[in-house]
RNA sequence: GCGGCCGUAGCUCAGCAUGGUUAGAGCACCUGGUUGUGGUCCAGGAUGUCGCCGGUUCGAAUCCGGUCGGUCGCCCCA
């Protein structure tokens, strides 16, 4: 930590985004952006906070989420409002009420925004921290699944990142699928609950499928054998999934069958899956999603059925380290003598009008400390202008890459560079 | 929320076990060598409240306590 002059720091578990590394984040928004939309996925900006109530029903009122980790205020007005920790339930919130469900199916939208969970921090894990996805709403069909993982499967390969996707159904809450299920799983745990790890008999009542999660190795020696929710699917689930795996081949996109991934919630059904990428220690799942058939009525909306992506750009950023990034400019003005410093600020405002990024020395440097700063500021071309340049009407051109240099007209500049 | 490790220049770090004159290196930055040519080289220069607060001591970057922050693991998740 530097010592800082003014007392002031960022937040805990926040941080400042400087450049160079601000550029590669806003390489790959835009990326994104323009990989989402080629699924047609559009944009949707929804409030930074919402009332309380939204996330407790919508992300679940027993989560850790919204038990533990929820920047929650009441305003002026007594209302509860809380920082968004995700954005599907604002999502789903913003299309029920301005009734988008009853356009056009699907809605397909996507968004990009920071969100907040107060956690502890740890790398790769902040506060404020910047996740980008897309959701698709009123299609129940299998295929709608495979689209948003084909989407999210394009935007990781785009990049280059190597990731595994994980891939599972938890069927549908009712007695002929998942209900059945949960009956099996927990008369499977009762009766190895000696066999568990302490914490974990704890969940056989609250959250049975969280078992498959405990990292304690008595569990997981116990869940290796259990009952698996894919063998207990009913026959809608079941064939949903099949045309869902189907998809996902006839276009090559891998996958793992990973019966233990879950979701604990009620709204969540069907599909669920993960991408993970290596190296990244304990926060190796750089994006994940499902389907939450049962969240519209949840927040007091008719059924509409949903499934979505998200994924946490710090992670992605970590993952793939330094990105080249295209020099901001192409020229960059080098001045020498009164009258050429005056004509240095007209010259690359003309550049620039003509579309061509420019820099120039805004520190008084001399020719060598010019050449210096050019080379700083990734410019291609250093163009030199002195007494005897603005004499003839032209202005020196050099290629920094290269050395070449060469006498170019001044009028004919914009040209030149141009080309 | 729990446990481990760490915190010295803009960056990466040495110095700290055995406290002691003006706290160091490399990179980056600035100036000069080259009265108008960068990336190499040479010479020189600027920059630190040694995270913060308190304690022990004649004396603390160094020992002790607290605190803030980071990091790794757990939890949870993206």
């Amino acid at each position: 930590m530097a010592p800082e002059e003014t007392g002031f720091s960022a937040p805990r578990g926040t941080r400042d985004l400087l450049p160079p590394a601000s550029s590669a984040w806003q390489k790959v928004i835009r990326y994104a952006q323009d990989s989402f939309s080629k699924a047609g996925y559009q944009p949707v900006e929804t409030p930074a906070f919402e009332q309380t109530e939204v996330f407790a029903r919508g992300v679940g009122a027993t989560s850790e989420v919204v038990t533990k980790q929820m920047y929650t205020f009441t305003d002026q007005g007594g209302r509860s409002l809380t920082l968004r920790p995700e954005a599907t339930a604002s999502v789903v919130r913003a299309v029920l009420e301005n009734n988008l469900h009853r356009g056009a199916l699907p809605v397909k939208l996507a968004y990009f925004g920071w969100m907040y969970r107060q956690e502890r921090p740890q790398k790769g894990r902040y506060r404020q921290f910047f996740q980008l996805g897309i959701e698709a709403l009123g299609a129940s069909a299998a295929t709608v699944d495979a689209e948003v993982i084909e989407v999210a499967d394009r935007f990781y390969k785009g990049l280059g990142l190597k990731t595994i996707l994980k891939l599972n159904s938890i069927g549908h809450p009712g007695e002929s699928c998942r209900g059945s299920y949960n009956d099996a799983l927990v008369a499977y745990l009762r009766e190895h609950e000696a066999s568990l790890a302490e914490e974990d008999r704890a969940r056989i009542a609250t959250n049975p499928l969280r078992t498959f999660d405990s990292k304690e190795s008595s569990t997981i020696a116990v869940m290796s054998e259990a009952p698996v929710i894919t063998d207990h699917l009913c026959s809608d689930c079941a064939e949903h999934f099949v045309t869902i795996r189907s998809a996902l081949d006839a276009v090559g996109i891998e996958y793992e069958l990973d019966p233990r991934l879950v979701r604990g919630l009620d709204y969540y059904t069907r599909t669920a899956f993960e991408f993970v990428a290596g190296d990244l220690g304990a926060q190796n799942a750089v994006g994940g999603g499902g389907r939450y058939d049962g969240l519209a009525e949840v927040l007091g909306g008719p059924p509409v059925p949903g499934i979505g992506f998200a994924l946490g750009l710090d992670r992605i950023m970590l993952a793939l380290g330094d990105i080249a990034l295209e020099p901001a400019v192409t020229a960059y003005v080098v001045a020498l003598g009164d009258e050429a410093i005056r004509e240095a600020f007209p010259l690359a405002t003309r550049l620039r009008r003509a579309g061509i990024g420019c820099e120039f020395d805004l520190m008084g440097r001399q020719m060598k400390g010019q050449m210096k700063d050019a080379v700083r500021s990734g410019a291609r071309f250093a163009v030199i202008i002195g007494e005897a340049e603005l004499e003839a009407g032209e202005a020196t051109v050099k290629d920094l890459a290269t050395g070449e240099q060469e006498r170019v007209a001044l009028d004919r500049l914009e040209e030149w560079l141009g080309a």
